[in-house]
DNA sequence: GTCTATATAACGATAGAC
DNA sequence: GTCTATCGTTATATAGAC
């Protein structure tokens, strides 16, 4: 008996079927057979939900984007100072990680693949607005003398956005580690390093 | 007029081929057709040099893990002190990721689905062994006074494995930056961090 | 070593009954 | 909202000629 999504409608609860699966699976390896068996129907029924699996895959993603990109512009347009917002920005990450893992997954795996149809083109612009939004953070942050001068600013950027994306690939709810106590210590060593 | 692989014999030029596509696009999402057509042959022409598609990509992970955990044994066999040890399986890494783009990127996009397969159980082996070289570096290196005590250390294993081998994402050879350069700044974030 | 030709299976998707 | 039934396409892989 595993745990099964609570959705409000029968929609919402296939698609979290199905986001499930791309997570674990990948998109291009579930097959419409496979979301209808674990949703318990056969996979002609999908269609009367639904247009096509890609369909199913961009609503996933819109929808989840749009959300973590509001709370991204909440903390920009704060008064905090850069290092402040910058804390804020990991901790929103991984609370994304926590929140909605699979949703977090499909964007890291597939987001290169789709990224290549017309119909995926937001997710090259969702990227840059994400760029934006680091790349502020860590300019400002050295321009004040919170941060190092001696960094090649884009290297800190993909240092940062990876490490912090790519924990979806271990981290389950639950574990000995609250998303709050990684994000703790991704940013001490992020912000103080290892050494002692 | 692109970069040609450059190999030994037909088989190797095709796994060459092979390994661009596989980490392209993914494995699954690459077809028999794909490789046949890049090599300037037909599809059942594939088959007079490899059993299946799972083949190739076996042949293509197991030579290149071989290769790289020979390294790390000659690291790991060597007299320096935790610390430099730990710098230089880091370096050792960057390496691979330069010399060897798409075996890396495959093994990180591919091994979670490949692993399900019995033949690919190697690859939950070698996962195992590396863990095993980056914990036993971690704890020594805390036990010698080098690194600070008040971190986990498997989140700081995590941690280095993950900003380690994600670069090969978007790393290219013949960048600004070189893979000595890169391994430089993430060791000086990784053991110093960011904050000035 | 490659081609022609094709077997076989799995895939996404559709039409209409219930 | 789901089922029955199936279409059309694409995939991996094979057999034998050249």
């Amino acid at each position: 008996m595993t745990a099964q999504p609570v959705a409000s409608s029968r929609r919402d609860e296939l698609l979290a079927i199905a986001a499930e699966l791309f997570a674990t699976k990948g998109f291009k390896n579930t097959t419409v057979r496979d979301i209808a068996d674990s949703a318990g129907i056969l996979s002609g029924s999908l269609y009367h939900h639904f247009d096509s699996k890609e369909s199913m895959v961009d609503e996933i993603l819109s929808t989840f984007q749009d959300e973590l990109f509001g709370k991204y512009s909440e903390i920009l347009a704060g008064s905090a100072d850069p290092r402040a917002k910058l804390e804020a920005v990991v901790r929103v990450s991984f609370e994304a990680i926590d929140q909605h893992r699979n949703e977090v997954a499909i964007f890291q795996n597939e987001a290169d693949y789709l990224g290549t149809f017309d119909r995926f083109a937001y997710l090259a612009d969702r990227n840059q607005q994400s760029r934006d939004v680091w790349m502020t953070l860590l300019n400002e942050g050295v321009s004040s003398g919170a941060l190092r001068k001696d960094l090649d600013i884009e290297l800190v950027y993909r240092f940062i956005r990876d490490t912090v994306w790519v924990a979806v690939r271990w981290y389950r709810p639950g574990a000995k580690l609250s998303h709050h106590d990684i994000a703790d210590q991704y940013l001490t060593i992020l912000l103080d390093g290892i050494t002692s």
